[in-house]
DNA sequence: AGTTGACTTAGAGTGCACTCAAACGTCTAC
DNA sequence: GTAGACGTTTGAGTGCACTCTAAGTCAACT
């Protein structure tokens, strides 16, 4: 079991940003009996999940939606599906965008690198 | 010479942004007689560029400070280098972060494909 | 018993990147 | 020459995703 500072560290989200998850539907700790989150295990395989789908542009809100279907039960397997499909489009898309301007800046680079070759002699 | 609206729908930026990115220093079009924005090829090219570091997560801010490195002139080549080689970094970075969360999606939805399929059955 | 530090809440504030509104000027076609 | 489509400006508004504040509770240590 985690306190929320605990598992912070664990994820590497800010105890911040859990509340903030809590409040939008995202996560869900059970309480002790002073009203301490708990988490577990579990909450830390979903939280690595939703960093993931984070740190790849998945709004807040689509996180939310997709945990909300999660939540209701296996009935909703179409429509999750439907939203890990588009998003993995949406990250082969984005990978295509960061791949041309990697080309792009590695030509840019050359150019200095030349320029400043010449600046030297 | 475009005006901005024509400039607008070659690069596929909006003219609000692009007022903004004049705001912001990034962009400098000529004015005609009537105070009316006129952009050329050069313009063109520029935005293009700014598109692709914006579609790459390069904040606003840094494209402004790139901008008036490029406007200062030859002897700021190596802090813009500095810049462009950083911003590859990142998206080197980035690249590695949606090619893991992909294999992770295509993992998730093999688990929903064999999920709907039972269910089927 | 007092201090420290982690936890709690509701709600306000922040920073970014647009995005829009309002009021007005200008160009083109009929 | 006037309608309407486009242009201009300043300044305010929006949406997102945090991020912080204030005021308080609670447990553990000295």
């Amino acid at each position: 079991m985690y306190t929320i500072s605990e598992i912070a560290k664990v994820v590497d989200i800010s105890a911040h940003t859990l509340r903030y998850y809590e409040k939008e539907g995202i996560i869900d700790p059970i309480r002790n009996e002073s009203g301490i989150r708990q988490f577990d295990e579990q909450h830390v395989q979903w939280l690595k999940f939703v960093k993931k789908l984070r740190e790849t542009q998945m709004p807040v809100s689509q996180i939310k939606e997709y945990t909300r279907l999660f939540l209701e039960g296996e009935h909703t397997a179409s429509a999750r599906f439907r939203l890990i499909e588009d998003h993995q489009q949406y990250i082969r898309d984005q990978i295509d965008i960061l791949l041309t301007t990697d080309e792009m800046l590695t030509k840019k680079v050359a150019t200095y690198k030349e320029l400043m070759q010449k600046s030297l002699s």
